[in-house]
DNA sequence: TTGTACGCGTTATCAA
DNA sequence: TTGATAACGCGTACAA
């Protein structure tokens, strides 16, 4: 509340100009042993304690970006990301400023034009809620990344191989011998309105689960393949995997294998199959996607995994590049990879099966 | 990029001073209809974005309030207290600037350094990494609010009463008629060093423990008490509750209940249990603490319900009683309670258990 | 080697 | 009803 000491004030107590102690705190130029240490001196019994908001004013750049992410809270792996740019955005000595908008477009706008308002160098988007923000922004001529997901291609993005990951999923129940598979995950159609460019994901992973089916051999069962929404912002996570599960076991001849698109839909896919009494990986299969509650679900879930930090890092990359004026920032995209843990096994033989029933 | 318009442009194009065209951009103050039409209209035009820095510079107030955690990735429930801070924080026009010290003291320090810099009207800490940073702030006279846990007197706090779901838990426990329930949870002498402070948390939880066996007329016993560390940063998590209930069940007598001071750990102790082949809660039942996992394990955990949106809530609110000089900022309490689920039922009788082994 | 002085974009006071 | 003008704290070109 008192108010901090201003350079000013240091300088009448050295007894010098300000240009001065700029000098000692930037450490360029020439200043004299003498005043040096009168200067420091002044410098440490006052506590001085730059402004940053005169700084970034005077220099017309607030070293923070702006990170925008569907919400902290309902998939970790919004989390990661965000924690992926930040680490290295320190690094350069920026500093991001976080922002949900929890699905919501109106409140996303309200975000935006707030970071407009403090004069970001560059916004992240780990998924936008809306493609009019993004391209709001680069109206305004303010350095845009998309993470995960690109709305626009007016902007570079960094974005994940989902279906190389995937079909490793595939090869690898083909390979432990299943031949019923059946998937539990987010409908292209569904999700972000079917919107061309944001439903890549969605149908990479899909297309890796049709392409992994044909390339074992397998026919495609439409009662396999249960879509829809990951998760509702309002209820708990996991009902989705729970429900399509429940459904599938009902069904006449339950798959083997599951290959749930998200960690959180496999979570409920796994506590349907509990409730159900069966076991994992000895009645069933199930890998999910992601590697957030991955490593926490009983059994130990294996699963693609997301380079969810490096997402952010790289992320911020693009974004200091275009700051930096560096020419023509190009689009990154990263690898998926499986990781083998304990809930994929062999596919139950047929006396197996029928003593456990 | 190409710098934004400034309110002295827009005078200059409507042909008016600076100081009305603050007065309509503020609504304050008398202007004539058509004056105000002209620089309305010199506002749309350019896109004028008032800039913050500026602002925050003249009226030496910056709006933000930094947010120290400890790692959002670490637990879900620093997120979730993160967004209640923000969500509220929003609706006072204030924005929250997140900063994960990750464990280390070190680095919390420079968030702080920054922190001071940026001028940020407050601080919250949601777990301090170490005190001297939290007094250092004190001595800075810039209002500080501790969140979940204490590390001085000298700031208000926001803090559960972890005690009263704790021993919800344990009569619930002992109404399902179990004798022998064990204990998985942080060690107060290890967890922050054992600092009389911030152990409170652990001593509570621990506390209620032995307070509702001995209120169950049960006897405690140390075989059943397995007290460490929550998770450590380095490898995943769970793996401490994991080689707890592995212990456990290795013991002579396992007991037919556990408690679990943290879902990460009740997530482990679940996967001991479903490695060795029990079910929860046929076999064993289990509570864990927090509400963060619960919902996506299998089954369902029952567990003891921190409002952590709450705290984060709380928090700022009293972050900004402070800076608005409100008297005397006092500490608040929040309860915890037992939110049922599946994973606690009735003790397994002893036909029941001879019929399963 | 050091100092002067202006500008960054707003807000707000005081005159007109 | 409107306008000049002085801060806010820092960085820097230029002068001394």
């Amino acid at each position: 509340m008192t108010k901090p000491t201003t350079l000013i004030e240091v300088a009448r107590i050295a007894g010098v100009s300000t240009a001065t102690v700029n000098r000692v705190l930037k450490g360029v130029g020439y200043v004299s042993a003498d005043t040096r240490a009168r200067i420091e001196a002044a410098i440490k019994t006052t506590r001085y304690r730059p402004n940053a908001l005169a700084r970034e004013l005077r220099k017309q750049r607030s070293m923070t970006i702006g990170h925008v992410v569907s919400a902290i809270t309902a998939n970790p792996f919004f989390a990661s990301v965000a924690r992926g740019a930040e680490d290295v955005a320190l690094e350069s000595g920026f500093r991001t400023l976080l922002f949900n908008h929890n699905g919501s477009a109106e409140r996303e706008r309200q975000g935006i034009e707030r970071f407009i308002e403090r004069r970001v160098d560059a916004v992240l988007f780990t998924v936008a809620a809306s493609r009019a923000d993004v391209t709001m922004l680069i109206e305004e001529k303010i350095p845009v990344v998309q993470v995960e997901r690109a709305a626009t291609r007016d902007a570079p993005s960094v974005t994940v191989d989902n279906a190389v990951g995937a079909l490793e999923a595939m090869r690898h129940f083909i390979t432990l011998g299943h031949r019923r598979i059946a998937l539990v995950g987010g409908d292209p159609d569904q999700v972000y309105y079917g919107d061309p460019l944001m439903r890549a994901v969605e149908d990479e992973r899909l297309g890796a689960y049709r392409a992994g089916l044909a390339a074992g051999g397998l026919s495609w069962n439409p009662n396999y393949e249960r879509l829809g929404q990951y998760y509702r912002h309002e209820d708990g996570a996991g009902v989705q995997g729970y429900t399509h599960m429940r459904a599938l076991l009902a069904g006449a001849e339950p798959p083997t294998a599951v290959f749930a698109t998200c960690d959180i839909l496999a979570a409920g896919v796994l506590q349907a199959i509990y409730e159900a009494g069966l076991r994992v990986p000895d009645d069933i299969s199930v890998i999910g996607f992601d590697d957030t509650l991955a490593i926490n679900l009983a059994p130990r879930l294996t699963t693609v995994a997301q380079p969810m930090e490096e997402l952010g890092r790289e992320g911020f990359k693009l974004a200091l590049a275009q700051i930096e004026g560096d020419a023509e920032p190009r689009s990154i995209r990263l690898p998926s990879r499986l990781v083998r843990r304990d809930s994929a096994g062999p596919v139950p033989s047929a006396t197996t099966r029928r003593k456990r029933a």
